[in-house]
DNA sequence: GTGAAGCGGAATGATCTCCTCCACATGCCT
DNA sequence: AGGCATGTGGAGGAGATCATTCCGCTTCAC
């Protein structure tokens, strides 16, 4: 899914390494999301069937592994949030696509901003930096367009926006997961209703100020 | 804060013990928030100022303390959603009220949503059975009222409200505190936008159909 | 004042994870 | 085909972390 936006490494890997790699990246993916930063090392290898000695040998320490799956996220979600823009006819229409979808950008989001301990892994890493600012910029053309051509409410900025995204996105896990479905999509319907520009309305009804990228991560 | 709704015991417990248990309580309230159910025994103890001993003989494992500590936030979520209904003076305040202060009805719905290992180990407890059937029905009483005098839209279900309302209310920990507070408040007030009745509007915009109370907690 | 109830926190033992290591397997190049 | 560099699996050592107990001392209540 990735391209390789990540610093090119010497040696091209051999087939069967990299088929792993991508599964490991993908089982890892799946057990953050599902059960936080911390499962153990063993479970992913199980997962992505592979031995944890394979696990250990691409990816040094956890620490590697976390970066490498969020890395692998935000360009996932870069990708989609840069299609949704370009493909969408309104931007209205983009941000919906945005926000209904893609539980890519959900999933890095969510993990950076959980933990204190994963924002020091993630800290600091310049590829991130990159694909962080990028997607915000394109988060940005997104909501831009949208407020321009009247559809979204003046008020938010495109952080705004990705903040109520990532607390909603978080799945209540007990439900089945069907009910979850069904209870998330409500709520994002909820909220894209409360997005939807409004002719009468005042025009600053949000209490304190927009919020700004700063605000998004500290770094 | 809690009112005597648990089976009372038989030993009337002494002044300090009493104290104690409360601190213990409260501590807990405060660690399971912030860092999940997982939290060690000590530190609670320690964030109580009462040593591990006390903590043990007062809960007999950890089971025994989370019981007390959701049945303890649920009865004070109760007696908040209650005093909502009565003292505010239309259905649609009440139901702000709600949503913008009890962070307390957020924890234990957060707790109880979020890990499957807690939620086996509150279920079944009839206490807390009847708590949350109490606070649902309070939570009917607002959303109804709201609706009958058509502030709230019509196609949502006290239900509804309750999830949207759980799915914001966890905070984000990476930010400074004072930055997260900003953050939920705007997302509150985005929900609420999206929850106010439109006489425009068409009357079953939201898609699926509307949860019930079986989708909320499935026992 | 005195006995019962309560307290703290060091010590114990069990559990859990990370991570290394190496005999063996497999893809790749000629 | 064949050789070898690259890659693989997973058992086990080392260490960390926690829950829980226990008992000498303290505090309340009468």
């Amino acid at each position: 899914m990735t391209a390789d936006l990540s610093a090119s490494d010497d040696t091209p890997l051999r087939a069967d390494a990299r088929r792993n790699r991508d599964q490991i990246i993908g089982a890892a993916k799946k057990m953050f999301a599902e059960r936080g930063p911390d499962v153990p090392m063993e479970e992913i290898a199980r997962r992505a069937e592979v031995g944890v000695g394979t696990l250990y040998r691409r990816f040094p320490d956890r620490d590697a592994l976390i970066r490498a799956v969020v890395r692998d996220n935000m360009a996932d979600a870069l990708a989609y949030a840069r299609a949704a823009a370009v493909e969408e006819p309104t931007g209205w229409s983009a941000l919906v696509r945005l926000l209904s979808h893609s539980t890519e950008l959900g999933l890095s989001v969510r993990l950076s901003m959980l933990s204190p301990t994963v924002r020091k892994t993630l800290h600091g890493d310049p590829v991130l930096r990159e694909l962080r600012s990028a997607l915000l910029t394109a988060f940005e053309t997104i909501v831009g367009t949208a407020q321009a051509e009247g559809s979204l409410r003046t008020d938010v900025s495109a952080s705004d926006v990705a903040i109520v995204y990532a607390l909603l996105l978080r799945q209540p896990q007990t439900m089945a997961d069907s009910t979850a479905q069904l209870a998330t999509g409500r709520a994002l319907a909820l909220v894209l209703e409360g997005l939807r520009a409004r002719p009468d309305a005042p025009p600053d009804a949000l209490p304190g100020r927009r919020l700004t990228a700063a605000d998004l991560l500290l770094d």
